[in-house]
DNA sequence: GCACTCTCTTGAAACCTTTCATCCAAACTC
DNA sequence: GAGTTTGGATGAAAGGTTTCAAGAGAGTGC
């Protein structure tokens, strides 16, 4: 079947100005079906106003021509996409994954795609995005920013493209943030542990330019505050990015020391982290948790169906998105839209990576 | 900081014919710095035939008034487009995202962006998003088909936008495709099982549409036929979805046969699902793999950490992506191009999920 | 000082759609 | 049957960028 040979070269000397040979566009079908120019726009965007016979006759038309509308003439007379990103800091973390299906959640609801777009924790990478859907003059943009403080985030809303920050909360008055409380869920976990009589505690995570990391740190070391210990007893393991990989990297690490001056307990600043750290361990012939209690972050859905199902700290992913999404949505249809700083509040789920098999 | 109170309702009673109070355009710029539009493009996109002094001057005036170039316009103009999309079955699921990560690789050695969609294994939001990118003239499209005889997919190419199909190989002539020999993968599962002396194997996957799922059974029939055993001893446990929910539901209904006819080792269709019926059925009380062999497929990051790690059948994920990515490259930039079918070799990953503790 | 290059810059046309004021004809009103 | 309303169709203008043929100066050679 070589349904595409028709179209297959249909000149090899191009005509000098044609860049592509592409679809037939509103014009041809108007020719085609014997109307206006406008009455083809108006079967396209307002299809009650026009007869049914000459709706017909426009419809026969364009699907004979195979007619594609070019949105990019559309919004550019238009003035507006239907189109909303999401830019996420690492798409191979279920995670991001899941607050972008509340956020598809939310925009289907609204009529609207979403297109994702992942910075891989590369703040070049983020920063290209950015421009590119400035340029594109997207409806809006969520974002889990790398640094929450580039002048490039700040200033786009200024210049018409909303920006929701992700996950989290901003000091910036410009942009809704939607965030989970990252402190107190460093507190909940470090609390947990110290509950349980551990001592050497390491935390892992990285690098240190991540605001989730440094928040989840900061809450840890006020745990250690509250219960009376310096924070200096806190071992820091700085991870190159939050990533299964690293994690294992770190086991390595945590493994080689000496019975003696090794942790008891381990916090990671996510699940990727923690599972990676397990699994290097429990191959290096550690015993969790008797020889090293472990605890996430995240509570995706492969904590619970690791080697040791892990306690982690859970965040509502999805409502998360929705959230996000929604607040987008108010800023750019909403005239009165004031920005607001939603938090969400972390609850810690205990498994047996460290209560053991109890 | 009320930085956006400056730009905040400018005019509450809007002129007629504006849309949007967006940011400058060409025109003001080459106001601001005295010089004709055709400069200013040329700034932009031949820096190197303007003078020194005039860029200088074009550039001064761009960023202070914060200049946003309208891609919509340009595209308009231009005809092409600098993005790529990849349309996948389910971002939750870490194999698609491996993937995604060798097409960002390639794109961005060939300097275009990449979009991402999610279709969910849901036909209408599949349909939605094609005739969303084929309207914003997408430089290419790669997708997992939910259904590759979908005749909006055989119609994309003919009207201009290449499309590749990944981790399938289509049978019509008009793409490239990239794919996983998933039947030879099949059969790899069910051999490795067979070898091992299980006589009662299930299959665990669906829905029937996906064609991963058909084959991958397909393979599984064809190595019983082959090891001289008829095709009905396959028993089919059909799930709604890909997903570790899903699996987690088959292994309630696996776990809930009597242990003579339950069978003893079952094959999934995705790790997804491996996870979640390992987990159930755990859970249920079932040893893994004494009670019940399971084998997984992709061979996710998550297989190898599981509670019990995962045999499964590898498939070269990154490698998949990057050359989807640059099939669809070459179709768009060379005139000589002809659609090729690649098709990868799947391998067995052997863990303790089937082999026990030896 | 004239003809000629060469380097930059210019302005108008083109890309495709949407919008809106206007127009037309047929159907009512009295 | 003159005037009014109404349901539909029309066509020109606008939106921001890129392109390209042509123009303007400055420099060079003889």
């Amino acid at each position: 079947m070589s349904v595409d040979d028709a179209e297959a070269l249909p000149e090899r000397t191009r005509r000098r100005r044609t860049p592509k040979p592409h679809a037939a566009g509103v014009k041809a079908v108007a020719a085609a079906a014997g109307v206006s120019l406008g009455t083809v726009s108006n079967v396209l965007n307002r299809p009650e106003v026009v007869s049914p016979l000459t709706r017909a006759k426009v419809e026969a038309a364009m699907a004979s021509l195979g007619f594609v509308r070019n949105e990019s003439a559309r919004q550019l007379r238009a003035g507006s996409s239907r189109i909303l990103a999401y830019v996420m800091l690492d798409a191979g973390n279920p995670f991001f994954t899941d607050v972008a299906k509340g956020v598809e959640e939310a925009a289907q609801a609204a009529g609207l795609s979403v297109f994702l777009c992942t910075s891989s924790e590369d703040a070049d990478r983020e920063a290209a995005y950015l421009d590119l859907l400035e340029q594109q003059r997207v409806q809006g943009i969520l974002i889990t920013p790398i640094d929450q403080n580039s002048s490039r985030l700040r200033k786009l809303p200024s210049r018409g493209t909303p920006v929701v920050v992700v996950d989290r909360a901003l000091d910036d008055a410009s942009h809704c943030s939607v965030a989970v409380n990252d402190i107190l869920g460093g507190e909940l976990a470090i609390s947990h542990l110290l509950e349980l009589g551990h001592e050497r505690i390491a935390y892992v995570g990285g690098p240190n330019t991540i605001g989730q990391v440094i928040d989840r740190r900061d809450g840890a070391r006020r745990a250690l505050r509250t219960a009376g210990k310096p924070t200096a007893d806190l071992i820091e393991l700085t991870t190159g990015a939050l990533t299964v990989a690293e994690g294992r990297g770190a086991g390595q690490r945590l493994a080689g020391l000496p019975a003696d001056r090794r942790p008891t307990a381990a916090f990671c600043a996510n699940d990727l982290l923690a599972l990676g750290l397990l699994q290097q361990c429990v191959s290096l012939g550690l015993r969790v948790p008797e020889d090293l209690a472990i605890v996430g972050y995240d509570d995706i859905e492969f904590a619970e169906a690791a080697a040791v199902p892990l306690t982690s700290v859970r965040q509502p992913r999805q409502l998360l998105g929705r959230t996000a999404a929604e607040l987008l949505l108010d800023e750019s249809s909403n005239p009165d839209h004031e920005h607001q700083r939603v938090t969400f509040t972390p609850e810690l789920v205990v498994r047996t990576s460290t209560r053991g098999t109890l």
